[in-house]
DNA sequence: TAAAAAAATCTACCTTTGTTAGATTTTTTA
DNA sequence: TAAAAAATCTAACAAAGGTAGATTTTTTTA
């Protein structure tokens, strides 16, 4: 019996070694240099073993993004914030934490400068972090119908998701530039600015 | 002479061929299907023909959004708007037309879904946009520094690049929704709120 | 106008990559 | 210990970016 277990368990190590591997490439050298043989390569395997776990290389990427919404959910949820104005502003400077942290997996999650966006298919994953940021909103603005809250939701993600766009894109060039730049303060100005819109 | 001049014309003509061809595919089915074979194929030669006129792929590509920010720049200045606190919130406007009826252009020009983004890369073409972009807010707002003209200039493309980025990623699926959505109303709200903050 | 030079274009190949069929090795079962 | 099952690999395919060198076409020159 145990020796299943062992196997269950290596077969389950190799399969988030592949997940891993696919990270690690990306990190060094962006998602165009991940390919199947590096990933098998990392894992000391051939590359048939990465169609044993996975249907093909997109569902590998698949799975690392699915697990990068996973972990920004849960930044955003490990935040217990009293004030509920703060709160929404807070949420989208820890989103912003996430994507200048992890800004390959924040690419693939969102489509930038890589394939298209996984964040689009809306899995569950995706849905409750929207469920998150409008119970903020709720929390602001009571008593307003479903659809408004979807609409100040996809407003706030255009804020967040656009400075964040626009931060990874220009980032490289911004830090060789003289003037110093403050993107947290950019970001929590443009952030007030659409709390204090909707209050 | 003139079979000189034929010949500088067909290659001329060839040379845009080429980057119509791209445009072509990509237009049918995503720069990702965009294959220096299909490029040859269209343009009815063999594909070595294409580097006679580009160093690779990318180069292709490259230029193919260059023309992309001349047009938009072409469409930014084409509006006369005599009332400067209208003029911001009209070229965001134009701007997510632009992307409406171009979207896979866009999608190049800024790295979405696609290759690292060019806009990043800064030439004069992009340059002039910003210009154009920072002349409509020193009418609004006259007689700050450069450096505070380029955070706003940020600012507004965060906001603009946002609502166009979410636009482009959610459009199929919003569109199988039933409730309704106006874009144009959602950007010029956020627009309009950025205007009247900095007036 | 015919040979030589230059220009235009192609054929045939190389390498990398995603992917798979079928063989081989290893492990488990009876 | 032999057969069955599972795990893994070898060897190949096709599609793609890219290029060297051959070939065809056009132009030049004597």
């Amino acid at each position: 019996m145990s020796s299943i277990d062992r196997k269950t368990r290596h077969k389950e190590a190799l399969r988030t070694g592949i997940l891993q591997a696919a990270r690690n490439i990306a990190l060094k050298e962006g998602w165009q240099a991940v390919t199947i043989r590096k990933i098998a390569d990392e894992v000391e395997y051939t590359p048939p073993i990465v169609y044993e776990f996975f249907e093909n290389k997109e569902a590998v990427f698949f799975e690392v993004a699915m697990d990068g919404f996973t972990i920004l959910r849960s930044m955003l949820e490990a935040e217990v914030i009293e004030d509920k104005h703060k709160k929404l502003c807070r949420y989208a400077i820890i989103h912003w934490h996430f994507a200048e942290q992890n800004p390959e997996l924040y690419k693939l999650m969102f489509g930038i400068e890589s394939i298209p966006s996984i964040a689009a298919e809306r899995p569950q994953e995706v849905l409750s972090i929207g469920e998150l940021i409008k119970n903020a909103m709720k929390a602001i603005t009571p008593d307003l119908e479903d659809k408004e809250y979807k609409e100040l939701f996809f407003q706030w993600m255009c804020i967040v998701h656009g400075f964040i766009t626009m931060a990874l894109i220009m980032r490289h060039r911004i830090e060789k530039e003289p003037d110093a730049w403050e993107p947290e303060l950019y970001l929590e100005r443009a952030t007030r600015r659409f709390i204090k819109s909707i209050q």
